[in-house]
DNA sequence: TATGAATGAGTTTTCATTCAT
DNA sequence: CATGAATGAAAACTCATTCAT
């Protein structure tokens, strides 16, 4: 009797176009008459699946989360030593392949420079890197274990390997010419290697 | 007998405001009656000494070029050996202690994102990207050369130097909890000296 | 074989979550969407029952006259003399005590300050008004010619009776402070009593 | 050198327009862009002298109340005797003549409704109010001393002329077949008088 | 130079109403 | 009967920019 929702589809639609509007025109025309328009819907029913254009921006958020972790969880099926599984995060986040997502990318950066003064966005995005940054100490606690290394050290590299990432991204996105984004994998791999062949010895 | 120009210093008042503003409300929040009420102006008044926004975007670029480079100077002149002028650089950018300037970090690290797609805006940035990447490298060249090392690493790892540190001033800016504003510097000094550790000897 | 139309409930439905939404939330915020919500019905139900947002609030009017007078007419059983009847009336619409309303009583007044201009709806107050009107001068000529008075007074008395009324519902909602919901009804019974009793004697 | 600001000029012209679109067409059709029009203004000026469309409203109660006043004192000149004081209120408020007001009657009816749910609207409306009611309250003691009655009553009868007056102006601005604007002015009176000489005299 | 009023296009958001299901 | 998605017009409000003074 009643009609289907199809309430999460458009939710869908509608963060999907405000990611496409805010990498290919920023945040500040990322305006929901373009978003309706990049989604073929109306201002009106933007507003019936959202009840504001913040809401539609933390959606985003979770929603690009959701996709980074996929790739990662792929990559990782065939990775076998901690090393690899360090490789596939690197690559699952910055690299170049099946499944990359420069518009993905660009719209993070977006976000991350929105998370410096709007308050809910910066809870949202202050809350995604620190479940990276856990992820990314795992990782390396594990690659050192493996190379019989002191895990101390893990803290503080994953900070910079974060940091790294993070900047890799608003340089390719902003700066294409100084930093290529086939380069920034390679170039944060090496440094995570000679900084861990550095570390001393465990006990 | 005419009125000495001031058009000098009302431009560095208004960058100055909009450099508040930016660091305190977000681009979002930047607009011309922000600003003019930050610098005890009047909106008419940015107007007649720029001729729109982008203008003083644009000049806080510069501004703040000039504000880094002059806090590298300044502490170069201390600095003896390529790894204490290496030192000098980051430390500059990041380190805490005299001189610092937190609210020029959060509006670089805006600006940086409205690079990503607004072109004028891109432009400089790239520019003042290149300039710094440029500098950076032959720091670290220098500093190969020091200890002997081919100077060839010396281009990769000014990116990954430049990505840690653009990286860092956004996490410090949006995340700080992951990033603590004194953990950069020394985050990014230890990795540079690890990567270069590392290097092939020069023949 | 057919459903058997509930249309009757619903309309009741309707209008009673309406009366409750003016009350508490004021005409503004009587919105279609927050009387669907209220009524935990949906917005394309409403449109089904009625034609039109005024149509529901004609269907209120009708049925808040229909609350006062069912209130009036349950009074008028215990009551004997013209006095009490009298009595029972201006209980009926002031006084607290069983079956007192007092959505109904703030809503009624949001609904009068609607009638000053949208002429629909005043075209409906004005007769349930006017309705009013006779009704209180048929009570007061009653109450007069108990005393052996001149009944050419119970025109303007009853206008004063009815200002009196629609003054203190309107004070009572929105400046409770001067006017505390229980002096409404003594105050309306005492001034009435005063002025009959300084009525000429009939001849 | 600078441009003479006109701003209080221009907040009176708005307001009066406000006041005029109120009675004329009643809150829900009072928006900005019609009190523009009737302003002669454009709706960005609205914004550019009043922060908010409440923000008008402040300002017109602030504005009806003042209307009041001063049409209140000007026949206060000529009263000499507390009864004559005390009609020169009533008529001040409610009469036909020099002076009267009938769209600040109609705009006072409109934002009485609206108290009973905005709260800010609230708080000005029951701020009048309140003035009011004390200023009825010491006019209806001099009368009352004046006849070498107890004054004592005073109270609850500024509450019951308060509400006559108040609803003598809705019923003449919602239902005006009931109560001609030329008959409260003069009903309102009878009913004082009357009221007065069956007090008790004071010992 | 400086002021601040004024403009107009643009923004987000709301909402009565319609309609496919 | 009932649902809830969809529409489109209109609302309040913002803001870069212009301009008379």
């Amino acid at each position: 009797m009643s009609r289907k929702s199809n309430t999460l589809e458009r939710r869908a639609e509608i963060t999907a176009a405000m990611l496409r509007v805010l990498a290919e025109q920023g945040y500040e025309r990322a305006t929901i008459q373009a978003i309706a328009k990049e989604a073929q819907l109306t201002p009106g029913l933007i507003h019936y699946h959202f009840k504001s254009k913040s809401e539609i921006l933390m959606a985003l958020i979770e929603g690009l989360t959701a996709i980074f972790e996929s790739r990662f969880h792929t990559l990782l099926a065939k990775a076998k030593t901690p090393k690899e599984r360090l490789q596939s995060y690197v690559d699952a986040r910055l690299a170049k392949g099946d499944g990359e997502n420069p518009e993905a990318v660009a719209a993070w950066v977006i976000i991350g420079s929105e998370a410096v003064k709007q308050a809910e966005v910066q809870v949202a995005y202050a809350a995604a890197i620190a479940k990276e940054f856990k992820l990314i100490k795992q990782l390396l606690e594990a690659r050192l274990a493996e190379e019989g290394k002191h895990t101390a050290a893990a803290h503080g590299l994953a900070a910079i390997v974060l940091a790294s990432m993070e900047g890799s991204f608003q340089l390719a996105s902003a700066a294409e010419s100084v930093m290529p984004k086939r380069y920034a994998a390679s170039n944060v791999m090496k440094m995570i290697e000679r900084f861990i062949l550095h570390e001393e010895d465990a006990a």
